[in-house]
DNA sequence: CTGTTAGCGCTTTCAG
DNA sequence: CTGAAAGCGCTAACAG
């Protein structure tokens, strides 16, 4: 008996201690309330030196719990799921669960096709951060495997939903810009995000904002930008130029609408050599944190809270699968994205 | 016998169809060669009704085969881990297997304790990016579950093995400043990664090239970076202006030693209001993709070929364990990186 | 306090 | 071409 068999099973710890498999079972489920303490002491030693673990797939055919959860993603390579990804695996190690990980490219057949083979996996439960596909997760949630959506989401679901509140966070920059003094608000979005999923609340955000503050002098401006513009780091400086040449006596605030744009425009702004001031500014969410390390510190920054986001959501369904809490409400949690308001403004 | 019970066993199916598990588990695993037409298409249309699923976790009780791969990641919310995690998990699910991803937090220990779990779930195999824990490893290894190292490492190891090849993206990067007019080479390192895993072959790799091609006036400098500078960008721009203010005579590039650093450097360059020119340039690894999108393409820019180490290791990983090829030499795969050499280099 | 026994859902001989 | 039966490693009554 060696620790060198990674492949033992509770009959040869049973043998070497001398016991029969059912008594090792209970030592390894914590049952030794009926046992002798000598017993104990010999299976854990014995225990202790091979380092066995139990056959975690074959434990769960009669108990019906692998402590494997599955995660859905939309598309792993993006800058935001890494945070996402991270906490939701830490919050399940430190749960003695473990993740697996499955990315869908966007396509809703193949997330179809995934989230049916995490269940041939037995997972007890499944976070997902597609907002797609909703009557599959619905009628996977019924039949008794809880599923928590996070991050995207369009309108009501019939789950546990953990989102960012991007209506309020957009909100509070807004009303920020405004009192100190910017009146112009120009509204960045990409072409491909506009008025979808989680991007449609923050322009509405910043659009009401706006519009309840009319009388203050405010207007609201909305720039659509294309995708192709990415490739072409001269069409964000002529953007960002017919930005600033226009109404040049009101006080300017751009407002990058989405994470991924925040580079491209940050990038452009200092190439042009233009400088934070209180006549134009630059602000809106950071997701790559580049306005953090090129702004200086000047932009007024919208972060998502994107490990609070996966840390909650795993609780979230860590408690749905330990308590059968099915009959309770579905709960919907709104967290708040942080702001980082520049030295300057204060 | 409806698709709504999302836990169904093959003998339902097999009452449906009135045959025995047996035929239904042989159709599964596609042995139709001695099965009627009539019993295959039958139980075909119940399978494709229901939609069932066959049980993972029973079937590899049998087959010791889970299809679960584990993934040990150093840092999972890391800006490089995406593109690899992705990578990896995608080239598993192409192959109808699923990654278990765990992150260690760089703690050695935890790491043992959570590769010892992916065990205990009886995963058919492992890749690591850690670097740490090589005699585990290789245990595990010998002990029949194939381990697959990336990335991350220092000195010879006894697995298979998928590199970065920095020394030579260095080297080629070095050599290319140097034939365009550049003579003072700076080497930007972090002092935390000074030395260490990854890191060191490339400093090496521009000593080397530097020393070799002093007669043309070539010379190295080497300039440590303390990670408290992340936290004040006045620090790297002071340290720009020190290094544009010495030896203004000699042509200079600045080499960035870790793709981290990049960021900072190129955002201070831009405050700084310098240009890249034939008389001072930026350059070196660019892992959040600043300097393309900064930089505006004027930066001679090293990337990692993260996703073709996923996909590498993975195909690797997967080879071992279809085909038992243990009495196989051990691969060492090294992958060159991407070299992006700017419009007016050319 | 401990062991015997019967499965969990699937695969795999071995007989028909 | 198909089915009966045994067993993978573990858990959970139920007896002792």
């Amino acid at each position: 008996m060696s620790a060198d068999n990674i492949r033992m099973t509770i009959q040869d710890i049973a043998d070497a201690v001398g016991v029969s498999k059912t008594t090792v079972s209970r030592y390894l489920n914590g049952r030794y309330n009926y046992m002798s303490e000598e017993t104990r002491r010999r299976i854990e030693r014995v225990i202790r030196e091979t380092e066995f673990r139990p056959n975690k797939a074959a434990g769960s055919l009669k108990t019906a719990r692998t402590d494997l959860i599955g995660l859905v993603i939309p598309d792993a390579s993006s800058m935001m799921t890494p945070h996402l990804i991270s906490s939701i695996c830490d919050e399940c190690t430190a749960n003695r669960r473990k993740t697996i990980v499955v990315s869908t490219h966007n396509d809703e057949d193949k997330e179809r096709r995934l989230v049916k083979e995490l269940i041939a996996h037995q997972v007890d439960g499944i976070i997902t951060a597609t907002g797609r596909n909703l009557a599959l997760y619905r009628q996977i949630d019924e039949s008794g495997i809880p599923v928590v959506q996070t991050d995207y989401l369009q309108g009501n679901s019939p789950l546990d939903v953990v989102l960012v509140d991007h209506y309020k966070g957009c909100e509070r920059a807004a009303n920020y810009l405004i009192d100190h003094g910017f009146r112009r608000i120009v509204f960045l979005i990409r072409s491909s995000k506009d008025g979808y999923g989680t991007f449609a609340p923050r322009e509405e955000a910043v659009r009401t904002v706006c519009a309840a503050r009319s009388s203050e002098g405010v207007w609201f401006e909305k720039i659509l930008v294309e995708d192709s513009a990415f490739g072409d780091p001269n069409r964000f400086r002529w953007g960002l130029q017919k930005i600033n040449m226009q109404h040049r006596e009101q006080p300017t605030a751009v407002f990058v609408g989405e994470g991924l744009l925040m580079g491209h425009v940050i990038c452009a702004f200092s190439q042009m050599r233009l400088s934070f001031s209180s006549h134009f500014t630059i602000s809106g969410y950071d997701d790559t944190r580049v306005a953090a390390t090129c702004g200086a510190g000047h932009a007024l920054v919208l972060n998502q809270p994107l490990i609070q986001m996966g840390t909650m959501a795993t609780r979230i369904l860590l408690g749905r699968i330990d308590q059968n809490m099915e009959s309770k409400e579905k709960v919907r949690c709104l967290l708040d994205c942080t702001m980082t308001i520049p030295k300057s403004f204060e």
